[in-house]
DNA sequence: ACAAAAGATACCAATATGGTATCATTAAGC
DNA sequence: GCTTAATGATACCATATTGGTATCTTTTGT
């Protein structure tokens, strides 16, 4: 019903891209199969690698076909952005779309509402830009 | 697709409520009909009713029944906030909703993007508290 | 060759949203 | 009181999105 910033998907997959990132650093280069991040994140099968495939697609992971292959990061946790993800998974970041687009408002250019929404989006970007998954990991 | 802030059914009211209030100056204390309405602003008229039967319901607007009825304000433009336009269409503001509730994510509490998206949903309260018809009309 | 892995894709179900249709109720005006 | 013009209430429909499932193909280590 309210309106969501960070959808399942998206919620799903930092949590796998987490849960990655903090078993490399024990066993290091480790892939992770399918079988493992579900016994260990407790999503349904299908689900979860529907989005590892889509984070394969998007190089943030990359994948190994064949038996003992699986998946591992593409990149190091620092420097996969939050952002990305949610891009992945629900599209550009775009709270705006002004609705005003007919007579009704005088000013459009003006506009009050349309200001603060600017004002908003752009504080969110400002928010969710710095964010990766080592600080997601450890604060 | 891209998750927003404002929905439709929101963006009809706020113009419906702004045509009022701007037709209310003129003509002091005039009721509307839904026909005027929906010449004005072009937009479907049973659509136009039930968002007006909400507003009504939520006491932003009073009707009356019968043979020259319709509707008026029930406030100022300049107490009519949009936050509450927004609750009536879209329900509470929450853009939070943290994911983690697993046990992945080591430190819920201290939890980074949790924080960040406190923060938005904070300044985006903020933000819109302000808000009313009256500023949507004149900057 | 076999088995275990991912790739690809098509499908299904639930929900939200935008939109329509219909009937009941109220009140003004002749 | 009858007619007419308005809202009240409600049930319905269509479409898109999202969460989730199933299935078949391809790859690769043993």
């Amino acid at each position: 019903m309210s309106t969501k910033l960070v959808t399942r998907n998206t919620d799903y997959a930092v949590r796998a891209l987490c849960y990655m990132a903090a078993r490399d650093k024990k066993e290091k280069g480790g892939i992770i199969t399918v079988t493992e991040l579900v016994k260990e994140l407790g999503m349904p099968r299908p689900f979860m690698r529907k989005i590892l495939q889509k984070l394969n697609a998007a190089k943030l992971l990359m994948s190994q076909k064949g038996k003992g292959g699986g998946f591992r990061l593409a990149k190091t946790p620092e420097r996969i952005f939050i952002t990305e993800v949610m891009e992945i998974f629900q599209g550009p970041f775009k709270l705006n779309e002004c609705m005003f687009k007919r007579k009704v408002c005088p000013n459009r250019k003006a506009c009050f509402l349309r200001k603060r929404l600017e004002a908003i989006e752009e504080f969110a970007v400002a928010q969710l830009n710095g964010v990766t998954i080592k600080e997601i990991l450890h604060g």
